[in-house]
DNA sequence: ATTATCTAATTCGATATCGAACTAATAGAG
DNA sequence: CTCTATTAGTTCGATATCGAATTAGATAAT
């Protein structure tokens, strides 16, 4: 059907299936919380603990400036604070509040019907089959971006 | 190490890799184009033809106020052009111009080195066999948007 | 024919995201 | 110790994207 390189094939699927998926998601939750301020709350309530804007970041793999602006939007809904880091004078620590915790399960529970729905529709030994290879091309394109 | 469903680590990854190709595609393309824009210039080039804003915004899975805001970028540019339709007063007609068929040109070659080191890196074997798999996610995904 | 419904395109307001540029503080080189 | 380079966080301007709402034209129903 077409010629191009595969790996352009392979991205543009990558496109579209991340597009239509983040609309569903979206849909569901509860209004004012996005998928990435949700992603943030579930972050800091399975790894526990509190976190640097920068950590946070890197382990989005989203910038600085754009973690910036999600945890603004967090801390003015009271969902995460913020507080000066006492070691480092640059820095600052964020930490999930309890109204973040509270947040994050009606996010799950907001969720957990669709999971089931796509699930059902996408058998989930088909997906689990694909997720190694997705994996590594994460870790190529990650470790390509400072080469 | 996570007991999420399957299907919430697939799309953490989907999300990922999507986020990290776009970057580095938006990188080499020429200053002042995007990557929706090219994809559009794109479309025109590969299927020829004219195409309705509701028919593009269709094909690229993103609703008509996206095409709109994309395709007023690309007119202004000079890269595409409009008229009315005369079947149909609410329609309008797009097509891309000689300068749009340059730049997706240039876009092409400006990106041709970044596919190749991704090539490079991911034996395209691996990104081949994943692209069946994906197609299936992205048709099931699409379906389920009207139901 | 008239009315009600649907569709095409747009505008508006919101959030995410990036690159560029900035400030302040730390770390390293000499 | 001092000067330079790096890092943390931010602000700004740009584009993409959505949902809600609007306008205008086309279809269907009665």
């Amino acid at each position: 059907m077409t010629n191009d390189p595969i790996a352009f094939e392979f991205f543009n699927e990558i496109g579209i299936i991340e597009q239509l998926a983040r609309n569903r998601f979206e849909l569901v939750l509860p209004a004012g919380v996005t998928l990435p301020q949700f992603n943030v709350l579930n972050h800091f309530v399975r790894l526990g603990g509190e976190r640097s804007p920068a950590g946070l970041a890197n382990a989005f793999e989203v910038t600085r400036q754009t973690m910036t602006n999600t945890l603004q939007r967090l801390e003015a809904a009271g969902l995460v604070t913020s507080r000066p880091d006492p070691a480092d004078g640059r820095a600052k620590i964020i930490a999930i509040t309890d109204a973040g915790r509270a947040m994050r399960q009606r996010c799950l529970e907001a969720q957990a019907p669709l999971l089931a729905e796509l699930g059902d529709r996408l058998p989930e030994i088909e997906l689990a089959a694909l997720i190694p290879g997705l994996r590594q091309v994460r870790i190529v394109l990650d470790r390509a971006r400072d080469s």
